[in-house]
DNA sequence: TTACCTGCAAAGAGTTTGCAGGTAG
DNA sequence: CTACCTGCAAACTCTTTGCAGGTAA
């Protein structure tokens, strides 16, 4: 558990007190190598099966907050429920519609992209590029 | 109400039939000049505001009908609802999070998407490019 | 007449919120 | 002690579904 300390000083940082389920769930979420893609509803489930119970309000509450302070990121995907990325940096996806799997797409896979229009008087905030995958049917 | 007729037709090659709804759906979304984002909630509220009344479950039943004929495609936004457009050809989005509006980025303006990174096994269905406006803040 | 369509209301999924009780500092 | 956090349940939004009655062909 030494590198719990780690995830109670990125919490005390970030001004989010480090709670046991905070903790925990930095964690099941940032303790890992390969980036990690979930829902709220999946992350429900792995904390069932490691009978972890924190609350769904906890969870979102989390989540959110983790959102807010860039730890995660919020794919842009239209699906029913929202899918969350560790991954936080500069990067696209692919996406399967019928298996509802993500996939990182890096940023070196995807050739330059020009967007050779503005908007009057807005600035670009990111540019998000998602790969459909067909199911051949 | 020359141009129902072209709508009826419309429907009828699609295997759709053309019922007092149906009909209505089409006029008001398909006879425009410039394309047209909206969510269900939206056409309510269009509806709505020409006292015109067609349940929701009727709503949905023909959107989705209209989108699975390819006359109206799904924006991949993650957002609380689903958008849809009536500009069915190969595009991109500009999406300004904090209005929820929604802008045509036509091809045209992004340059060519490479992809060098493949799937094994499975083919690329679309390549969408969805470009976030900042909100000065 | 028959197959298909509509409208209503109920149900379902994901998410948010109010509030009482609990915990970190 | 105080501010903040958690958990529960209720509420909310969007969407889907079952079914009785209506409509196109």
């Amino acid at each position: 558990m030494s590198n719990n300390n780690i995830f109670i000083e990125k919490l005390r940082i970030s001004g989010l007190r480090p709670t046991q389920q905070r903790i925990y769930l930095c964690k099941l979420l940032f303790d890992r190598k390969e980036t990690f893609h979930f829902t709220i509803g999946s992350l429900k489930k792995d904390l069932l099966k490691k009978n972890k119970k924190i609350s769904l309000a906890t969870i979102y509450n989390t989540v959110h907050a983790f959102k807010k302070k860039g730890y995660l990121k919020e794919i842009s995907i239209n699906t029913d429920k929202s899918y969350f990325d560790t991954n936080v940096t500069n990067h696209h996806h692919f996406f399967d519609e019928k298996s509802e799997e993500i996939i990182d797409l890096e940023d070196c896979y995807v050739g330059k992209i020009k967007i050779s229009k503005a908007i009057k008087g807005k600035k670009i905030k990111s540019v998000e590029v998602l790969v459909k995958i067909a199911n051949d049917n």
